[in-house]
DNA sequence: GAATAAACGAGACGGTACGTCGCGTCTTAAG
DNA sequence: CTTAAGACGCGACGTACCGTCTCGTTTATTC
């Protein structure tokens, strides 16, 4: 019926071969002085391949880095806070990959030309995450831990700035302790202070 | 005594033309389309005058874009929560320039291969806003709002991170009330939460 | 057998059209104000194409401007003056080509420092001019006009030296007349004079 | 009367100092890696007080390497081949210096594209060449050696044709033997021949 | 002797061309 | 129809040199 195409089909080893250079790449030398023509040399390729696969260098790098951030379902422990600091605990261990520490601020560079990799990066990432976020909120909600309308965005902000600031722009070291902290400060913004609570739990 | 230095001097007003020129042009088209010799037509000047100043295109974009970070002191408002709306508020100011919103982000590239770029952030920006918080907390100290002993460096975290990623990152809005947010967030994780002061009011 | 070469090969066309851009330009603008982008734009082709095929810019005009002086046989006027009138005449239509008359004397300079250059140049142009001398002086010796042994080298500086020091040194008008006189002294310098002849018409 | 004029004089010094390291230079690196700041550098000068005496590089060459070609009078042999041996003698040795081997060759070069150097040429040394020359046959005709009209500028020509040739262009090294021969070149095409002489005395 | 005026070493300046490098496309022959 | 190899157009890079200009200093003549 449908014939599976004429011709040579793609070589498999080329679309893991390709994104194994490219990691190897930017954890050795970086975004700045890193070549297409590298990539293809290192993985043994022709650059036709390569452009056969990805659009373009930001493409192939994207692409490349985040390559399995398919992150899976939020672990569920039962309390807000740890909620939280576990979900932290999985954006940094997306972010701090050798090769994601590279690319992840070449990825911020590109953002700001390529409107199309920006919509990518919202629909994908951004979405992910949100949804995560929501997911934990409406848990807490169901346990009572959390009133019923908490800011989604404003929460995944605080979560992922301090994150990106500690290790793309200031380059602090980004301990257990730090994640805590985070988590902590999370938490005490989405939770009402107990002391609102207590002197005016009708006022909402 | 010392003769000044021998040969013609430089020219200052190159040296103001030149960043003056980066900028416009950042704003203009980008980082990307972004040429030397374009900055070198724009300021009126030769690209060799260019390069006896900066070593590197990169070198004289960073330069020229934070040109006058020197923000001078923070405003003391009388109260911890505004003292920060206004510091976030000024950080925002600084990074939200037309020339800013493309430099910083190819900033923060060139951070991870450039070790003195990094040092010389850390030693200016980083270290200035560091003072900062410190003298809004130390403020609110003498006033009695704050514990003695606050996490400095977490709380710039906290004010920075979710600014980078909202401008840099997802390329959100940025709107007062995010800022008031922010602010918010910060205070709420500084001050200890009124029911660890109605647990124990005579600690202090 | 052996696989003619991997990759694209060169393109032929722009074999052609580079030389003949660059002698176009030679004879718009000179050799002072020649620049590559201009052949390379000319030439509707990319610098690197150039690059690719010549060493530099002094080899690209060199190797353009004498394109074409394989001449071809010497014509046998069936006399030794009007066939060094003839091969003169040839000499004279290669150095006075528009292109020539601009790149010869930057050859000359360029021969000072570069020996390779100066071998080329033995090899190729010296060498052929000194066969068609040779040539022409066995037919003259197998007619019976010549003593057995000329000195062909010093024949070839007493036809090309004028010349030279004409077109390219002073810059003189070198019209039909000067050659014939050219001519004329070289068939002079070769054959016995009569004087030798009227003294001893037996020893030939 | 005349104020030897205000200010500091020009320090005699750098006159000489000046062509000197030209002449060094050239010799050195020749013309083509020749720059006017080495030549400030080597002569321990600025480069304004080397434009102070010449307007250009070229100019600057020129003069530097043809400093002293005031050959003096033509040595009267009494005989007119030996006269023509010796002039050719002396524009050999004005032309096989060290420093001339590379300058006159950027000097022909220079000459394709300035009139002015030319012109300059022109009434210098073609002149006093010419003159020479003349004077040469002047004294020939005296003596009854030779015809009262002489082609004076073919004469030059085949003189320091030959020369050029040999020195810059096919760089042949020039012996005692080669300038016998150019010599003997001449007095033939100068020389009506016997043969002509004998033949038809009354023709002209 | 002070003022003037030109020349000096040093080196920055505008401009222009150089030769290199990288991107993304195209063109071969081979599979 | 894909592949490896590599040439191609384009365009920016950083360097080099020219000839000019500005400094502060030195050296002579003129008031």
């Amino acid at each position: 019926m449908n014939s599976p195409q004429p011709g040579r089909p793609r070589d498999d080893r080329i679309d893991h071969a390709v994104p194994a250079a490219v990691r190897a790449l930017l954890a050795e030398v970086g975004y700045g002085r890193f070549t297409v023509d590298q990539v293809a040399a290192r993985a043994g390729v022709g650059k036709a391949a390569i452009y056969r696969r990805f659009g373009s260098k930001a493409e192939m790098v994207f692409a490349s880095a985040v390559h399995d951030v398919d992150t899976g379902p939020v672990t569920d422990t039962g309390r807000l806070e740890s909620d939280l600091r576990a979900l932290i605990c999985q954006v940094h261990d997306i972010m701090d990959t050798p090769a994601a520490r590279v690319a992840l601020p070449a990825l911020i560079e590109a953002l700001t030309a390529d409107d199309t990799l920006r919509e990518r990066l919202t629909d994908t990432f951004l979405a992910s995450e949100l949804a995560d976020v929501r997911e934990i909120c409406e848990r807490a909600h169901a346990r009572g831990e959390l009133a019923d309308h908490v800011d989604v965005e404003l929460a995944h902000l605080l979560i992922t700035g301090p994150l990106i600031a500690a290790l793309f722009v200031f380059h602090l070291p980004v301990g257990e302790q730090l994640l805590d902290e985070i988590a902590h400060s999370v938490y005490l913004t989405l939770t009402p202070t107990s002391c609102e609570r207590l002197a005016s739990p009708e006022t909402r």
